[in-house]
DNA sequence: CTCCGATCCTGATGGC
DNA sequence: TGCCATCAGGATCGGA
């Protein structure tokens, strides 16, 4: 899915249209994503008005002029949102039609259903955005947050990394570049790095979401930017991927390894 | 508490 | 060409 890069890129290309913006209509064209759809959705959000548009981690929030409700969308794997008019061809896979009053309508496409489109409280949110660790460019993720974090923890730091209590929007592409980039091994139990390791990752994973930001994220199968232009961060990857493949460093032949049932490629010579 | 594997779903890809 | 197995950007749940 799209990763912090990619729901950043898409809350900023959807804000344009949706600041503002009165909601005229709220189609579900399924029952559910991965969880059910609340089928009273239409009717507490049309008639509101779009007051912000907040991405936290890979979560996105729609807030509304009702201060105790708004709309949280979150992508999953292959989620992505798109700005079309009412009457662009409908896909199989566009489940939920959010209709504004400038004409524009934002459509969330998603194959796999592993999707979330729901209202919150935001005054109260739920346990999925109340326990999420910090935001990785803010100043409280840190190489001294990190080590402290760290310490005594024995899942491999790619793991670590990848749970978002401890700290959100990095997933699978992003958390084996910024491994690569700072010479440690996603196999690394946590625990083990030491300080001068914390604060290069750190430094590392802070750099790379703002240049894959700036290049409009890594589009890949199932994400696209809501206006139609890709993101190109693709181009920028090193290791995501690309196992069998000359590392970009040394030249050294890539290696895979599965780790929380997802594939981590890394440079056996570069990275310790 | 921490960690790991299984699971939800469909599409793309590669081997035979 | 057709068929089948495998893998895919994530999060959650249950069990060890």
């Amino acid at each position: 899915m799209p990763e912090l890069p990619e729901v950043e890129t898409t809350r900023a290309a959807l804000a344009p249209s949706c600041l503002g913006q009165t909601i005229t209509a709220l189609e579900l064209r399924t029952d559910a994503l991965r969880a059910p759809l609340a089928p009273d959705l239409s009717r507490r959000f049309v008639g509101r008005t779009i007051t912000a548009l907040e991405r936290r981690g890979k979560h996105l929030l729609l807030h509304s002029d009702d201060p105790q409700l708004s709309l949280h969308l979150h992508l999953g794997m292959s989620g992505s949102l798109r700005i079309c008019a009412p009457g662009d061809l409908l896909g199989p896979y566009d489940f939920v039609l959010l209709s504004l009053g400038n004409g524009r309508q934002i459509r969330l496409r998603d194959p796999r259903k592993f999707g979330h489109c729901g209202a919150i409280d935001p005054t109260n949110p739920p346990p999925a955005l109340k326990n999420l660790g910090p935001e990785p460019l803010g100043d409280e993720f840190t190489g001294d947050f990190l080590f402290r974090q760290t310490r005594k923890r024995t899942a491999p730091i790619k793991n670590h990394l990848m749970n978002q209590e401890h700290v959100v929007g990095i997933g699978n592409i992003y958390a084996a570049e910024a491994l690569f980039l700072s010479g440690i091994l996603p196999t690394r139990p946590a625990g083990s790095l030491d300080a001068g390791d914390c604060e290069r990752l750190v430094a590392e994973i802070k750099a790379l979401l703002k240049r894959a930001i700036a290049a409009g994220g890594t589009t890949l199968k199932d994400f696209h930017s809501p206006d139609g232009r890709d993101g190109h961060f693709i181009f920028a990857l090193d290791v995501y991927g690309k196992a069998g493949q000359p590392c970009p460093r040394c030249g050294t032949r890539l290696e895979n390894v599965v780790l929380g049932g997802r594939a981590s490629v890394f440079c056996p010579r570069c990275q310790h």
